[in-house]
DNA sequence: TAGATTGTTAATCGATTAACAATC
DNA sequence: TAGATTGTTAATCGATTAACAATC
């Protein structure tokens, strides 16, 4: 196989793939099949087969996949094998609800910074760390050498603090807020935005 | 146009569609075009135009599109003029943050509802609701007739209370717990999980 | 061996896009 | 009228699936 183009669609599966089998894995299971997991997501067993087959041969014949093995292949593809130390802009609600979640850790993910613009919270203390000024942005992510952020700022703050980071050469953007971002193409971003959701399955629901 | 199927990718796209309308719209702009929207979106224009099609048409030669009148029709055929209650079971951190959000209500959802399965919890008043008791799930949401719940709870508890709003007659899951839910294929289940896109991203991140 | 399951090929299916007549 | 943009068709492109040889 040869430094060929994956599509988007399917690295998009793969962390799915990833969180099931890192279950079976918890639930003491050492090996599955496409077939089984497929089921388990609601997947074709040929498209499991099919995905995987762009980064190599994982199974064998007749038994199907080691679980312990294909993880680690799986974190390996996606480059969550060593930890990633991510910055996390505004301390809302949900801003702190981010910073105490605990199911970062064992993914592969660390909050080590955090900012807000407000006065009164610069100087405060959230999940033991200190919040910093937006205004030191730029600068705290250059120094740190941060590549992925968590954005979740009101949605009129959003675009100009997604400027500032590019700026500060950030590669991945998680943003919260409900506003599409232009950035240059060589920057990730990924929305997340409960209402999309919610209107998606409404359309289904009378 | 008859009875016919509409593609899930396309009933994906239009809560986009509808997002950015409504930002146009607040920003004081009337009309728009296909080329307009998909320029700010990173889609093509045709796209969007194929899209809308499914549903009929709504737009001028020559001119493009009244921004109000499309905001509306996209509104209906997502079901969303009326408000829709939703229930929220959990409530931790992140659940308190969504029962918080004030992002929810001109978008068409309001958090009518709190469950939490913590005594300690159970009695108090989170954002202005009493904080029910998870043994009540069913009871309460049958008796409310909500169709739409939220659920923010750990991984290991969210199947079980699945089945259970599954029970009570619940048609849309908006699951925020890091695994996936097995429910009958008339329930509509939409996942939200940071570390998905963060890992999507970090493929593409070296 | 018999049964199971992989990885891959080719066929099918579906989604996107280019192009353009219609028309504002 | 000239320019712009829609809605739609047909072509292209890409993703999914069925099927099966290989083999554990």
């Amino acid at each position: 196989m040869s430094i060929r183009e994956i599509p988007d669609i399917v690295v998009g599966r793969l962390p799915v793939y990833l969180r099931a089998l890192t279950r079976m894995a918890q639930d003491g299971q050492l090996i599955t099949s496409s077939k089984e997991l497929g089921e388990r997501l609601g997947i074709s067993s040929a498209q499991i087969r099919k995905d995987l087959s762009h980064f190599g041969e994982f199974g064998k014949q007749g038994t199907g996949y080691q679980i312990l093995y294909l993880v680690e292949q799986l974190q390996r593809i996606l480059h969550t094998e060593a930890e990633w130390q991510v910055a996390l802009v505004g301390v809302g609600d949900l801003g702190r609800a981010l910073a105490n979640y605990n199911g970062f850790a064992n993914r592969g993910f660390r909050i080590t910074a955090v900012f807000d613009n407000d006065p009164a919270k610069v100087g405060t203390t959230i999940a033991g760390m200190p919040v910093l000024d937006s205004s030191q942005i730029v600068d705290e992510i250059r120094a740190r050498g941060l590549r992925i952020v968590m954005l979740a700022v009101p949605a009129g703050r959003a675009q100009e603090i997604a400027n500032r980071l590019v700026e500060a050469g950030v590669r991945a953007i998680l943003n919260y807020a409900p506003i599409n971002l232009t950035v240059p193409k060589e920057v990730q971003v990924q929305y997340i935005d409960p209402v999309i959701h919610l209107q998606r399955m409404t359309f289904y629901v009378t």
